[in-house]
DNA sequence: TTGCGTTTTTGTCTAGGTCAATATATCATA
DNA sequence: TATGATATATTGACCTAGACAAAAACGCAA
């Protein structure tokens, strides 16, 4: 029923340049650089001038590279390998690591595979409703988000299934946050992401749990400068201030970043960081609270709410 | 109660090196180092390694010089004037272009700047009622993207401020259309963005306004690659796609993108490109349906339906 | 196990050079 | 007065190659 009349559709995409990858994976130019000089991959052609081309198939190896990367692997561990051994790697660890998909996600996968965007958009409502808005969540959106990400990182899904698999959760996660009655109670949270940070759905996520859970959230969407997450923290009178970063956040920046706006933030401000960039973090930073899974979020809203009552 | 103990916040904002005014402006490092040699602007200082660090008020005149670009300016005529001279002369280029604001967007606007984003969603809802939702996006929220981009330019209005307004605008409109009954009926439309461009407001009132004529709209959200756009469009049997280009994208990239998405999509499919960018554009390129207003929407509908039924 | 130096790994930054693409100015032609 | 072609200027993306700090991994003692 898939339709790949002949090998993979992978092979009509052509060579791109250096920027071009940087754009596309995150990896920037003066890193591409570097590992072609250090580890001899990737080796790019050169064009008419001079300038790297990278063939699709090494544009590949560096997706794949880039989020064993991203799961805290060592580039220079990675970079010999072949494809296909880089793919057993990303088993192997997946399967020591993460739980098994359960049925309900898997189908829900297959709808995505099969463009059955309506079909996925009802299903997902339907699971909506099962479960309510906390589960559905923690329990459907959340290992969805996952096995999507690692059907595509292995070539089962193609970017534009992804793009238009998020784009139904967006608006699925949208009309329920909606349907929330809005809490004038507090705490006051607002949500965002710091600039290099442009995925926006752990923020919706986070949003639907905590006003489910009767914090009024104000979002300010993705890439907020520093010194206008605290203006409008103070502007708005927000008791808390939550961030989201995804595994492709760059950890050093996330440190850095966080230290500054805590140094920069009110001290009666807390500040809540969540997303897989976060779980894999050896070392918290101080002063702020980690969120390591959507689930503790309600429990971490009740502790605030009594150290809010007792002071 | 707002504490700043000591002179406005803005000035809390430290000095910050290459990577982050890259991050925060969009201006690549090369293009800040080169500039720093041909214009001797800017004039970073240097840390105890030698390496770069920009003023904030440098980063703040950056930022208006890249605006000025974004509106079509080049940056050797921009380097040496003062902030002051930059605004003004963005005031000019404004009068000389724009259309004077209407009481309603003044009165919006004025709800942005005080911060009252209940009463901005309250008031935009009761425009929405008002006006209809076709008028709404033509009638107040194009001149309203507008005034607020201009606002930001001349420092009336922080990012944080157009954050919030961007956000409450994109959920009254995300309301909207999901109130509108879900045809099923052609043209199949699908909306994105090329890669380059993460202005997603464009393509939500395209959406809005094609959805209210009848089409049939499927969005990929923002940054689709080229390849993935045609395969969508292949596999969601679109009639059209529809793309948006805001004034930052870079005239050159959107002819070219344009081309070979033409090139790379089937005959049948037609192209329509919309957006800030498409206006100021001189030649409009060949086999694609330019845009220029959102107005123009329901006439191009009724035309395509014309043709369509004729063949 | 934990803590603390040492070594290796890694990416960001430095410098200055080259060149294609774009924009502007100038001049000729219909 | 337009339009078009041609020269000149501007601009940013890319190049090479080296230096070094921060982070991770390692070895070893307590």
């Amino acid at each position: 029923m898939i339709d790949t009349p002949l090998g993979p559709p992978a092979l009509a995409t052509a060579a791109i340049g250096i920027g071009a990858v940087e754009r596309e994976l995150g990896l920037s130019k003066d890193t591409l650089r570097i590992w072609e000089r250090r580890y001899s991959f990737p080796t790019p052609l050169r064009d008419a001038f001079g300038e790297r081309v990278y063939a699709p198939d090494q544009v590949d190896k560096l997706r794949v590279i880039k989020h064993l990367m991203d799961q805290g692997m060592r580039p220079g561990k990675l970079m010999h390998h072949s494809l296909a051994e880089l793919r057993d790697l990303r088993q192997s660890h997946v399967s020591a690591t993460g739980q098994p998909a359960s049925a309900d996600c898997t189908a829900l996968v297959e709808l995505v595979r099969a463009h059955r965007i309506e079909d996925l958009r009802g299903a997902l409502g339907q699971q909506l409703l099962r479960h309510g808005l906390a589960r559905f969540v923690v329990e459907i959106v959340a290992p969805l988000n996952q096995a999507v990400g690692e059907a595509w990182v292995s070539g089962d899904l193609k970017i534009f299934e992804e793009h238009l698999y998020t784009e139904s959760i967006k608006i699925v996660l949208r009309g329920a946050i909606a349907s929330v009655p809005r809490s004038r109670s507090s705490p006051r949270v607002l949500l965002t992401t710091f600039p290099r940070e442009e995925h926006g759905l752990g923020l919706l996520m986070a949003e639907a749990v905590l006003a489910l859970e009767g914090a009024h959230c104000v979002s300010l969407g993705v890439q907020t400068p520093m010194s206008d997450i605290v203006r409008a923290a103070v502007s708005q009178q927000a008791d808390i201030v939550a961030l989201s970063f995804s595994a492709a956040y760059v950890p050093g920046q996330l440190l850095d970043g966080l230290t500054s706006l805590r140094a920069a933030l009110p001290a009666g401000i807390e500040i809540w960081a969540g997303g897989s960039a976060m779980t894999q973090l050896k070392r918290p930073p101080v002063q702020i609270r980690v969120i390591d899974s959507l689930d503790s979020v309600g429990a971490a809203l009740a502790a605030w709410r009594l150290r809010s009552a007792a002071a």
